[in-house]
DNA sequence: CTTGACACTGTACGTATGTATATTATAGTA
DNA sequence: TACTATAATATACATACGTACAGTGTCAAG
């Protein structure tokens, strides 16, 4: 149970009324603003919601500082990333939303060690990566035979191939049945593919 | 010239107090805070500094009030998304780094009518669609011809297809050629494909 | 040499604000 | 029924805090 649902309904109001003056405002609430947003004529009406929700944990309070409201809860709340509706097969599915199951594709591939690079040309199309997509490389400078990479040959252009270490060269092979593999003495890895993203209008 | 560059030393020193507060504490300092923070013995000399940085317009106060100190500089800070290093070729390419250049991939589909589906099976192979990946689906009842989209049928079953509409019924169209067209006698359309996700381990 | 911007000191005032105590009312629970 | 948690009112007090006014010292520009 999260520390949120253990408020009271009037509690959450609260919490819910100084988190808003701190996000949109800039700075919390004193305790009669707080009062007078919701009718309550004393103080202490307030602070006995302020006690509450502080031994509840969602903020941490200063003593006899004004406005010396701190949220502990500080994550973004807002859920991000997109609703996550089930598969969709060749054959049968059904879309059952449950709002739990999220996708949230910063996360995903939000890491420092990671850039993207817009791909042009077919030379991955059976690959499932088309012209036009968007790849997520992973920074790294050694590669497994067969793995997806960026490569930057001798003379300093990069391209996007299946790497594989022969006797004495480096084979770079393409997806595509109608293009031939490119045979360099010497080929640096730049990073291996983790992602495909592709926008369509 | 930006705002930030009219500040004297002094100034910029005290805004910077101020900023640090906020973001870090959660709530902002009082007149006497900065004074001490500073070694300034007097509150009213920081209210000059105040009165100079607010006519400078990087803060705005609310007169009487405690701690009432907005920053008017709210940009979020943290670059969002990932490095955009420009676009790999077939042939050749160079990656120019660039600060400037970011892909927001959450702002790319984060809208309040899309969801997510896993997608099943290789019925969509041939348009680079495959097995594992996530389609990003815009809600619409009503598909152009042609458009894929995730169309549910007459027996509940939703799939991802090419959407015809003919003469008196829909032709649900794979992208294999292995795989027949489905003809049914009504179909629904539950929205249109505007993205796809690949995620590679 | 004067002027003005800058950066303060020192003092004072009023009120905005947090806190405490005593009391009431309601509703669910043992 | 008695008991506890919740949600208030009403009053009072001390002080934290913003603000104003009258000066001081420095330093560069006119």
């Amino acid at each position: 149970m999260s520390a949120m649902q253990t408020l009271t309904q009037r509690q959450r109001a609260v919490y819910e009324m100084i988190r808003d003056k701190i996000v949109n405002r800039g700075y919390g609430p004193t305790v009669r603003e707080i009062g007078e947003h919701f009718g309550i004529n004393s103080p202490n009406g307030v602070m006995c919601h302020l006690k509450a929700i502080e031994k509840k944990g969602l903020i941490r309070r200063s003593p006899n500082k004004s406005r010396a409201i701190e949220l502990t809860q500080e994550e973004s709340m807002e859920p991000r990333g997109l609703q996550m509706a089930g598969t969709v097969v060749a054959g049968a599915t059904n879309l059952a939303f449950e709002q739990t199951d999220r996708i949230d594709f910063d996360e995903l591939f939000e890491r420092q060690d990671q850039f993207v690079l817009e791909v042009r040309g077919d030379s991955m199309i059976e690959a499932q990566i088309a012209d036009g997509d968007y790849v997520v490389i992973r920074q790294q400078k050694t590669a497994q035979q067969g793995q997806m990479v960026v490569a930057r040959t001798d003379n300093g252009e990069a391209t996007l191939k299946y790497w594989y270490l022969e006797k004495d060269q480096v084979r770079l092979q393409p997806a595509n049945s109608a293009m031939k593999p490119i045979y360099v003495d010497d080929a640096e890895v730049v990073g291996v593919v983790v992602g495909v993203v592709r926008h369509l209008s």
